[in-house]
RNA sequence: CGGGAUGUAGCGCAGCCUGGGUAGCGCACUACCUUGGGGUGGUAGAGGUCGCCCGUUCAAAUCGGGUCAUUCCGACCA
């Protein structure tokens, strides 16, 4: 490709509210452009890289021995209403409706489609195992898109569904993806992990997200220090809190601790370590067809984890309780505890207090809070895990510390179970005879965001920084003065040769000026830049280094070997 | 969804508040000249419904109301 006749607009300024060195660069040196709201184009250079991207997902997943597919981006709402998600689905579902009046959704992911497929088509256990994968444009109306192509709405989206006869065929083949992601991140060159993760909204049991570890990332990981333990920290468990202060003992008794509304008053008021404490969260949990008011007890010195006290309830949603509707449900704000809480009130417990002595709480009693309680006889069902896990806390693998990072999330494996196939009365025969719903397994990676990333991982203060598994071109052959004769001949006939070797490079042939190429150069970030320029007059021309800005001098007729190696 | 900000040439911005009256700067663009190893220098140009609607006024980019869009912080985010 000659530069003369590439389209890569790129600019010396970024857009004022790009903040990420992806988000200025992508725009800055040409790869894509903003149309919209979440919504980007990918101009040339854009549309190579991600092609690249997307042909690595795809041999490996073709390898893997699933089947690419294609489903439709517009899916009628019956399927939705079929698995039961049309009214569960958050706004990031984009719905609307035809000119005949029929509803329908803007794909945000494909389940229901594949189960729709693959029902009544795949009808014996002996047609299973089946893995159908695609690759393409998926919509979520995000609430707020940003970081350019990180979290916009309209993305690309490597999604695969499995089926399997049992639950020991689904792991098996979620291990398999585990590996298969594992050879596609490491091709392209990525600093990842896969770390333990709350399934969310897929639903299933098991899940792991593939984390590429990023200081701007959207996501906290809780990494151990010593083993391998990793999870994001909505699914991040830890070895059971303790510690050193001695408990205060004493016999259980109300106390009278007037305006003491919150842990640190109260244990201030009492002397008493906030680990001896009871906190209550009072949220307000939003269902499909009801609103109510939920009660979370943790250890005073702990945090309640969201997306843990979610799936407690169960709920759709929790929001924070207005004073007003703490007030209705018959709670006193600051003095509330796990007994003689109002009958319908229902509350939930972290794992960590079971059991746990010496304790102080609210009375559910203005002005009194209980010393000395003891957390026994609750019903086994009220306990859940709902702490935060915080960097120090320790691993309950191998008792070391646990730290805290920053990743973007390219990849989720989720084990769906029979969620999707029974909701959807998608069944096949199995060895007796017996009708049975698949088992599903389902597994994504984030392909137009995996562009972002990519230079995320991989840029300095000039420009991007691309590896030969996904730059646009290898070689940036720059001819230092086109209105030099001898320079443009070398320049040509090493670009001659070098493309019929079938390596991907380009003739920066433009009439500007030595400075003005190189900065589109570095901004660009191919790998490698040859200059054609001065040094001829040595007979020698310059390879440039991207990544360490490193200029190595050789001879005209040397080249050419140097860079196939270089190259390949 | 809560709180803030912005909308003026392709991009980045000034002008508005505080005096309502001719729309400006940098980059990019066009022509010519110049220069040719780090976004060369010069001369001359082209390019605008000042987001949109309504109102106040002799007169609105500027004042008031509405609306749309974009965006930042937070919540949310398979």
């Amino acid at each position: 490709m000659r530069f003369s006749n590439l389209f890569a607009p790129t600019v010396k300024e970024a857009p004022k509210d790009a903040t990420l060195p992806s988000h200025k660069y992508l725009i800055r040196a040409g790869f894509v452009s903003q149309y919209g709201s979440g919504l980007y184009n990918f101009l040339p250079l854009g549309k190579i890289v991600f092609d690249k991207i997307k042909d690595i997902v795809k041999e490996e997943m073709d390898k893997a021995g699933a089947n690419e597919i294609q489903m439709g981006v517009v899916t009628p709402a019956e399927l939705w209403r079929e698995s039961g998600r049309y009214s569960v689905f958050g706004k990031e579902l984009l719905r609307f409706r035809d000119r005949k009046d029929n509803d329908f959704v803007l794909g945000p992911t494909h389940e229901e489609v594949v189960v729709d497929i693959v029902k009544n088509r795949i009808t014996s256990y002996k047609q299973l195992p089946l893995h159908l994968y695609q690759i393409t444009t998926k919509f979520r109306d995000e609430a707020r898109p940003r970081f350019g192509l990180l979290r916009g709405r309209e993305f690309t989206m490597k999604d695969g569904y499995s089926f399997h006869k049992d639950e020991a065929c689904m792991k098996k083949e979620f291990d398999h993806m585990e590996e298969t992601y594992t050879k596609i991140f490491t091709r392209l060159g990525l600093d990842f992990r896969a770390v333990d993760a709350d399934s969310g909204a897929i639903g299933g049991s098991g899940s792991k997200e593939f984390m590429v570890l990023a200081q701007n990332g959207e996501d906290d990981i809780i990494v151990c220090e010593n083993c391998s333990y990793a999870a994001n920290i909505e699914a991040a468990t830890r070895a059971k809190k303790t510690t050193d202060v001695e408990a205060p003992i004493a016999e259980t008794a109300k106390f009278f601790t007037p305006e003491q509304k919150t842990i640190e008053d109260v244990c201030n008021y009492l002397r008493v370590d906030p680990f001896y404490s009871i906190k209550a969260v009072i949220k307000k949990a939003i269902y499909e067809e009801k609103e109510e008011i939920v009660v979370f007890f943790i250890r005073g010195n702990d945090v309640l984890q969201e997306t843990k006290a979610l799936n407690a309830c169960g709920a759709l949603d929790l929001v924070d309780a207005s004073a007003q509707e703490v007030e209705e449900a018959g709670l006193i704000a600051g003095f509330c505890g796990p007994v003689n809480l109002p009958e319908d009130i229902n509350f939930y417990i972290d794992n960590e207090l079971k059991e746990e002595k010496n304790l102080c709480c609210g009375a559910n009693e203005k002005d009194y809070h209980w010393v000395g309680f003891k957390m026994l006889n609750f019903k086994e069902s009220r306990y859940k895990d709902l702490i935060q896990v915080n960097a120090g806390d320790i691993c309950s693998c191998c008792g070391s510390k646990l730290g805290i990072t920053k990743g973007i999330e390219v990849g989720h494996i989720f084990q769906l179970g029979q969620k999707y196939a029974s909701a959807m009365n998608a069944t096949f025969l199995d060895e007796n005879g017996k009708s049975q719903a698949f088992y599903m397994g389902c597994y994504g990676i984030g392909v137009s965001r995996l562009v972002a990333v990519m230079i995320e991982a991989s840029h300095d203060e000039l420009g991007c920084i691309w590896n030969k598994q996904t730059a646009p071109f290898l070689l940036d052959i720059i001819i230092s003065n086109v209105k030099n004769e001898e320079e443009r001949v070398v320049a040509e006939d090493i670009y001659q040769s070098l493309k019929a070797k079938g390596l991907n490079v380009l003739l920066d042939d433009r009439n500007e000026r030595f400075g003005f190429k190189m900065k589109d150069f570095e901004l660009i970030g191919f790998p490698y830049a040859l200059i054609v320029g001065k040094g001829l007059q040595e007979g020698s021309v310059e390879v440039v280094d991207r990544k360490t800005l490193e200029k190595v001098s050789l001879k005209v007729d040397a080249v050419e070997k140097y860079l196939e190696e270089l190259l390949s």
